[in-house]
RNA sequence: GGGGCGGUAGCUCAAUUGGAUAGAGUCCCGGACUGUCGAUCCGGUGGUUGCGGGUUCGAGUCCCGUCCGCCUCGCCA
């Protein structure tokens, strides 16, 4: 029996043609001793079939009767309309096949857990996750992998048509400074020595435009030994891109232009252009580097308002160095945030540093409650900058700069869910750009990359590296996604001058740059172009296109919090001869 | 490494203050039913309460340890 159609396929079209269907038995339907309905499921959807016992031979109705749920068979018969009318559901719902012949490929033992999206929501991830050949049988499972099928698809057709080349890196390299902990591999050849798996192919871009690649695409394992979270797994998928010749606005072009192209083609929707927001701009007025703009909220800088009450919170925080007072305005906040409501946003905004969130309702009658009795002197001049009107609610924090944006950018998003003030049909992206080049390491008493230390600075802002590497802005961008961060890049530093000027900056010797990255300190000095890049998270975009925020369910063997395979049991024992090999022997812990 | 929640039938869950034979739905097994479609109806099988210790006349329930899952802080250039 050859398989003629899918399971999605058949439609009225079709009726009375002969077609040869094969699955897995979704549902069964036993109506007696006439009439057997089967739902037969492929990855393409489900068909009625029909088995009229008395119409059928013999061994067809034995082995019909014995149908279980998620037995694999085949099935031939003649395409027909139903007579027990449509069912709205399918997209097969208007036809069914009248078995003549049924094959049965392979009985199944009572399966653990079915295939089901109806019942997937209850079932278990532990569940799921060890019988993930049964899970990913699921329609919903199906959708997702063609999604991220799609979506691969069409960013090699992108990129192609731009001129770039999909180029391979290696998977054993060597270990980094810096950076996540590396996954590390021994070497039998070489007792003692190691390989790491790459955190990134970061370099090996580098490298391939000072080899003349001048465009690369490719879609990458990225392996980065850190404890997962729902939204991360140690080993996750790139779409690792670098461009030779460039400007940083040329490469957010090409890149800015890909991700409509890739929604529009894979999901059909416009998402927009992506407006590009400095950095610091992006903290004061969302309280985030990532920001979600599908809605407003905005944060306000009322400091100098601030500055003229007797509240001893704010004029505390105004002595502080860079010390601010800020402000939310939330409309209808005065009704629609009960007291239980407020008090779940200062617990947002004390979890994000603040020592507590000060807040004021606006009448008819003028500001009330909460601190109102602190704004008198600057009552009108607060309705004005604000724009209150009656029945708002206003939340401020006063403290330090970072710390205040932090906070009212937790309650912010905290208050974006709490009043469902985001549409779920919009797509917001942005660009963010000019971060600053290093974050001081108050523990290591040292200053870090913030994004890599390959990051070139921006033109501008070279003689800041020895004078105030604080203040030092870099060349690299963010891309943002309605509120999630799915790519990151920069443009690199191409001479070896400046490589040493960061390194050194970094507190990394000239011995211990040599010995860890000297082949591309070398590489500089012999011809590299002015080149830079980016990588968006696969992962993450799937996510935001399949509307989950569990990244498990967009890979298809993913591991767990632990970094296990329920599946495969990974990581599992080695042979001690194995390891004698490989010149490793287990210690006790 | 820290914090929180959870682990009871194949699956999803219940079980009062520590108290009698650990229940229900579903799956599965058997039966009925010729137009169902999350089929329905009747009957039945099914338990190392994650694992190991402890307290107690008595532990699913309390205590200690441990394993596993999820969420989260640290971490993730």
């Amino acid at each position: 029996m050859k398989r003629t159609h899918m399971c999605g396929e058949l439609r009225p079209d079709h009726v009375d043609q002969t077609a040869t269907l094969a699955g897995w038995v979704n549902t069964y339907r036993d109506q007696g001793k006439g009439l057997i309905f089967v739902d037969l499921r492929d990855r393409d959807g489900l068909t009625q079939i029909v088995f009229d016992l008395e119409d059928v031979e013999p061994s067809v109705v034995e082995a019909s009767r014995a149908l279980r749920r998620e037995d694999v068979i085949a099935v031939t018969g003649i395409v027909r309309r139903r007579e027990g009318g449509v069912n709205m559901k399918l997209a097969t719902g208007e036809i069914e096949v009248m078995a003549q012949h049924l094959e049965v490929l392979n009985k199944t033992e009572t399966p653990p857990i079915l295939p089901d999206d109806y019942e997937a929501e209850k079932i278990a991830e532990e569940k799921r996750l060890q019988y993930r050949y049964i899970d990913l049988r699921r329609p919903r499972m199906q959708h997702i992998l063609r999604v991220r099928h799609r979506a691969m698809q069409v960013t090699r057709q992108y990129f192609t048509a731009r001129g770039f080349m999909e180029i391979e890196t290696p998977l054993l390299i060597k270990t980094t400074p810096e950076g996540a902990r590396d996954f590390i591999v021994p070497s039998r050849a070489y007792p003692g020595k190691w390989y790491a798996l790459p955190q990134s192919p970061q370099i090996f871009k580098q490298i391939l435009m000072i080899g003349g690649c001048d465009r690369y695409l490719q879609i990458c394992k990225c392996l980065r030994d850190e404890d997962p979270r729902a939204d991360r797994q140690a080993e996750f998928t790139q779409i690792d891109l670098e461009m030779s010749f460039v400007s940083r606005d040329e490469i957010l072009e090409v890149m800015g232009a890909f991700i409509p192209v890739l929604f529009k083609e894979v999901l059909g929707v416009d998402v927009g252009e992506a407006p590009v927001i400095p950095h610091r701009e992006a903290l004061d007025r969302w309280g985030s580097d990532k920001p979600d703009l599908r809605f407003g909220l905005e944060l306000a800088d009322i400091s100098e308002l601030a500055a003229r009450t007797e509240f001893g919170v704010f004029r505390d925080a105004l002595a502080k160095p860079d010390g601010v007072v800020k402000a939310i305005r939330v409309p209808g906040g005065a009704e629609t945030l009960s007291r239980k409501k407020i008090d779940a946003c200062d617990t947002v905004a004390r979890a994000a540093g603040a020592g507590g969130l000060p807040w004021v309702k606006y009448t008819s009658e003028g500001f009330r409650s909460g601190i109102s009795k602190f704004l008198d002197p600057i009552g009108a001049d607060l309705k004005a900058q604000l724009g209150v009107e009656a029945g708002d609610l206003v939340f401020f924090a006063a403290d330090a700069r970072p710390v205040a944006n932090a906070a009212l950018g937790e309650v912010r998003l905290h208050l974006g869910g709490e009043l469902d003030l985001v549409d779920p049909t919009l797509w917001k992206c942005l660009w963010v750009v000019d971060f600053p080049m290093f974050e001081w390491d108050s523990q290591q008493q040292r200053w870090q990359s913030s994004h890599h230390p390959f990051v070139m600075p921006r033109e501008d802002q070279f003689d800041l590296l020895e004078t105030d590497p604080g203040a030092c802005v870099s060349s690299s961008y963010d891309y943002v996604i309605n509120g999630a961060e799915c790519a990151s890049g920069s443009i690199r530093i191409h001479r070896q001058e400046i490589q040493n000027r960061v390194f050194q900056l970094l507190g990394l010797t000239e011995t211990e740059a040599r010995d860890k990255f000297g082949f591309l300190l070398e590489a500089l000095t012999y011809g590299a172009p002015p080149h830079g890049g980016i990588a968006f998270g696969l992962d993450r975009l799937i996510m935001l296109m399949v509307g989950t925020t569990n990244i498990r369910d967009v890979i298809a063997f993913p591991k767990t919090q632990t970094g296990q395979d329920l599946m495969t049991g990974a990581p599992g024992d080695a042979d001690p001869a194995q390891l004698a090999e490989l010149h490793v022997r287990n210690v006790e812990a």
